[in-house]
DNA sequence: GCATTATCTGAACGATCGTTCAAAAAGCTT
DNA sequence: AAGCTTTTTGAACGATCGTTCAGATAATGC
């Protein structure tokens, strides 16, 4: 709280007037920060070629200047690594969160066998799960790895993997 | 510190003792989970079926009753989603393991290549820290996912995507 | 049984945490 | 300019944090 005071130039008294309490404010990040991340992948679904796309959106994300490294982080991964220290209120929204983006993803892989850029048996959820998933995982690698080209190899596959068979049931 | 302080009863000055600081006993833990973790990965690669031993690895680290759904959580996992906020020393012991745990996954996939379980252009290297990757997304999937089963499904994917084709260079 | 060493005890330290609130300042309406 | 509402201020609160250390206790060697 007291960094944000700083950062921001506000007393804490403006601070607690404005949000309730400090889990108040982590609530409205996580939701402001959701929604940005929400629009993000319904511009990828609404692409042309949502593969390429989705390859962007996941190069930009975890791909920048080493000096930025920590924006390799995900708030909402974070949160959930962290979630047994969070509250209540915190928690569901971090939850909610997920689940939304889920649904971004899913909606990702809709358009993809729409456009026939995936077989029409892809199994759009477990897909979905997976691709949130690859994300989760590519953003704790991409934290510790310097080399891009790792990281864009790692993408790569993630890509390839899409499009090959899944599990049944 | 005060929990470990109950958890143990052993009072502070007992534990400062012993270990010179929070810091200091943040390290050696971490060091040995490391090597409980190598250990465990160590068997796996003297499998004689090391990708169906891969898969149990998996799964018992991943699925386990509902009540002790925070045991899901990997300590490597949760400290890499802090790393800013750990000390010098625990940075290092943290980046360690990992670069320790990733050499254990390199040596599932030679075992598994010489067991022609996997292709022998299979590049060993990038494999191993794809493993540690999918690996860290489950660890989070699991987090926030009841249905054991969907994991299940997410494991046999990593294991057969584990046989596709890889990126080049 | 005594001396010496190693270990443990637990009250207490200073720093930092999230938070509060009476008072001051700023904004708005007429 | 006066009166009323809204916002900001900043010192200060109690709780909790990692940590310390003089003294009590236990373990060991002779």
């Amino acid at each position: 709280m007291r960094d944000i005071q700083q950062a921001l130039d506000m007393r804490p008294g403006s601070i607690y007037a404005r949000f309730q309490s400090k889990e108040g404010l982590f609530k409205l990040v996580v939701e402001k920060y959701v929604e940005n991340s929400k629009a993000q992948l319904q511009c990828v679904a609404n692409s042309n070629t949502p593969l390429q796309s989705l390859g962007d959106f996941f190069k930009s994300a975890l791909i920048n200047p080493d000096e930025m490294r920590y924006m390799r982080q995900c708030l909402l991964v974070k949160s959930i690594a962290e979630l047994d220290l969070i509250g209540e209120v915190g928690q569901k929204a971090v939850l909610d969160g997920m689940v939304s983006l889920n649904d971004c993803f899913a909606l990702v892989v809709e358009k993809a066998i729409l456009l026939e850029e995936l077989s029409n048996t892809t199994p759009v959820d477990m897909a979905a799960n997976w691709l949130q998933n690859q994300f989760v995982g590519l953003r704790a690698f991409a934290v510790i790895q310097s080399d891009n080209d790792a990281i864009e190899r790692m993408i790569d596959k993630v890509l390839y993997d899409l499009t090959t068979q899944w599990p049944e049931n």
